[in-house]
DNA sequence: TTACAATATTGCAATTTTACGATTGATTGG
DNA sequence: CCAATCAATCGTAAAATTGCAATATTGTAA
């Protein structure tokens, strides 16, 4: 079919997925990393460190920001992008505790 | 076009969305936790705990195993699915380091 | 061997994702 | 107001993902 059956799984597992998709594209990722790196970015910024179309680089922003891991502000003619502080460090914990849930035992 | 342009990014920025993309679904996550609380799972006991058709569960295993995040040991008849230790510790890791490199600073 | 049970694989349809050119919208400078 | 600049959105094409029925494969038991 190709759509996701989220009904049948917890609101936890679905927002938890939700998540860990908007983080998983490389792209996404270079983008967090030249966030955190400049404390703030610009768009136009990261078209030029990225070798992405600004449509492109775009799309990825909103994707972020739809997840509620970064905020845009409009800044005159440019939008300045940062982490969005909750959100980030409600994954980081949400994580923390899901690879944490596992303790190495004897197994097959 | 629809392919990752994942020559442009690093082996890391690359490596990091490979391995979310692979949790990034409610069944695979739901499977990891199914699988960590029973210490060990065979598939006919996920298809019968979560609600998807047995080819289903059997192609997010095979995702999961490719990403090297599980290994399947054939026991006669059934699989004993477990969390392979090495690559759940090394993604630990690896988040653990990319959430604590962002520190609240004032911002836009 | 034959039958059965547990998984894997194949093939297919619907949907989503990725990427980008082209266009639009918004704000600033002259 | 007008042009320039930056970013968002639209439209589109290619590819990947999701899900499942049907089938194949593998190991066990009779």
């Amino acid at each position: 079919m190709g759509l996701t059956r989220s009904e049948i799984f917890t609101e936890e597992q679905n927002r938890l997925a939700t998540m860990l998709k908007a983080l998983a594209h490389p792209a996404r990722i270079a983008i967090l990393q030249q966030i955190i790196k400049a404390n703030a970015c610009i768009c136009g910024q990261l078209v030029d460190e990225l070798g992405l179309a600004q449509a492109t680089i775009s799309q990825h922003l909103k994707e972020l920001k739809n997840a509620g891991i970064i905020q845009g502000t409009i800044e005159g003619v440019t939008v300045c992008y940062c982490i969005e502080p909750k959100a980030w460090k409600l994954l980081q914990k949400d994580l923390s505790i899901f690879f944490k849930s596992f303790d190495v035992k004897n197994c097959c």
